[in-house]
DNA sequence: GTGGTCTAGACCACA
DNA sequence: GTGGTCTAGACCACG
């Protein structure tokens, strides 16, 4: 039995991840101007061919339009967006599951253990 | 704002997470003789080295000890197990909770969420 | 094997190019005036000996004729322009059977697919 | 008016193109292993990561299926093999008609036209 | 060996 | 200036 360690994914796709978070929580809006790629890449210092690839994926993804010459743009279709924030929510909460039923808790005490964790947080 | 992407914990931690996982859903029970470091090394496609350093970490956790000449075992010290158990669910919980609260979700929102999780899975 | 690629044009044949096609369809009519070199090296963003090479490969193939100190005229023999339009449709067929001829077609199916691809156009 | 000369498409959507014909013609047939990465490259004198993003490209449309460590495969799924052939053939029917509209020609026209060159192949 | 990712640096078309 | 493509060369995980 030989486990996968290392596992952290692509630079490019978590740069995907925290644009999109990003977009999600209306930090950034619907037809705001990304940084360009060479901004974006100084800002995150990185490579601009990998911000490029971040830029290529989350166009093919729809949440993103690019304008020749002008920039990277969020798009303005608001039904991207809100499938967008429905997609993202339901990977966390599955992340979120399988952890916990790896430690052989049930569905009754994922809840349990959430209420009490802000009961807890609160005080 | 330089991010830290690559943030891919040492392999030691990552045993031990496995393991301490396995120990909480009973798969290794309290007073059980764990692999030895060679074994586990083998098993896990690891420096012997790597092995030794997590079996130190989760000893000196007192979730493991380790009796000269004879190996390492679970702690029968049921206490600490439960402290465990809740130690993992709080991390692992928390950062549930820092994820969704990145996207903009309120508490009452990550509850549902979870509810509905459950529901469309049961379909 | 070492396939070509880049294999674009040289740009004063695509300008030809682009002029014929004008000519077929009668948008420039037998004896008409083309527009100056500078003219059309503005028009088209393009340097004057480029546009001087495109007219002196026209005037080669008979289908425009420059009178010193007048200009460059669309050439009054109708036979030649016949010509043109045939050479210039039986180019486009023979693009068109060869790239259906890599995709395994028969003539039969090309004949049908054509017809389909307009029935499909009507709806 | 000024027009865009050098058009000729990224040589990876070019080599898509290229294997997606001999797939469709069944030169390279279903479950078929494509030559490596590195192969490719050379086979077709362009750079490793030009090849690379073609097979990438080409996963993502559903054509082929990448295993690591092992190779890029054609996907057995006929269903996504028989869309392509529609695909392809439809782009070049389209290419087709556009072109010869701007000759003028009339959709009877281009049937005749087809047909005859056809008759005069024969000859 | 395979494909996947990343960097460094270049050139292009578009506006 | 913008994004898009390409090269050269490197390192990684997987089998």
């Amino acid at each position: 039995m030989t486990k996968d360690f290392q596992a952290s994914k692509p630079i490019y796709l978590q740069i995907v991840d925290h644009l999109s978070s990003q977009i999600v929580r209306g930090e950034l809006k619907a037809g705001q101007k990304l940084p360009s790629v060479r901004e974006m890449a100084v800002e995150s210092g990185v490579n601009p061919n990998t911000i490029q690839r971040t830029y290529s994926e989350m166009e093919r993804m729809g949440i993103v339009e690019t304008k020749r010459g002008q920039g990277t743009f969020v798009t303005e279709n608001e039904q991207v967006l809100q499938a967008l924030k429905i997609q993202l929510q339901t990977d966390i909460i599955g992340g979120f599951v399988k952890s916990m039923k790896e430690l052989g808790f049930s569905q009754e005490e994922m809840v349990q253990g959430l209420q009490q964790f802000f009961r807890r947080e609160q005080e």
